[in-house]
DNA sequence: TTTTTAAATCGAAATATTTGGATGTTTCGA
DNA sequence: TCGAAACATCCAAATATTTCGATTTAAAAA
């Protein structure tokens, strides 16, 4: 998987805000602690991150929008799950500045 | 060599800019035909650009206060070169979502 | 059915970023 | 020394992002 400039320049532009940074943190320890496929309800990051709920919602639908996150519908409840595939992408993108 | 959030967030905005991105590829490439150091000096990114002679310094400035680039001063040119030791602890930071 | 709950969307204010012109600083060359 | 060249800095305008309250939508619960 190949991101384009644009994609490239979303993905970091979503990773460049502190809430966000939280979000996928929080998302992430979530999937590691409990293996296999996890839920990472909206209700959860709003109650954590102490701003507004359409905040909260703005910021990850930035973040979904970057493809960092995939959403699902559960019920009322909204499902978050990182994207492994686009970080693995981002990552290859950066290797050649690395090394 | 480990970056702390507020340094994850400055690069990560840093890398959010179609123009930043291409300054950084232009350096990169730079670095990778030329082996060993190199220069790379302002007045050929801002012809490459097409932008500002001072928006381009900006930019710059952003790359250089994330630390993703080393400036050196070379005469009255300046000279940038690609901290990878930085890319290396940005990809490190990326890791544990990828995998 | 009506109410409640979860989350998305809208609209507007506050804030931050981007951009370029003008100017300042340093260095090289004439 | 004087003028030009290479960058950086300052300022203000244009643009984008962040934030929240209010509203909307959809699903569960009463």
């Amino acid at each position: 998987m190949t991101l384009d400039n644009k994609k490239i320049e979303r993905i970091s532009k979503a990773l460049g805000d502190p809430y966000r940074l939280k979000i996928m943190h929080a998302i992430m320890k979530m999937e590691k602690a409990q293996k296999g496929t996890c839920s990472m309800p909206c209700s959860n990051l709003v109650e954590m991150i102490d701003l507004a709920q359409s905040t909260v919602s703005h910021h990850i639908k930035q973040l979904v929008d970057a493809d960092l996150l995939i959403a699902e519908k559960e019920g009322r409840n909204a499902k978050y799950t990182i994207n492994k595939e686009v970080f693995n992408a981002y990552v290859s993108f950066l290797q050649p500045f690395a090394s």
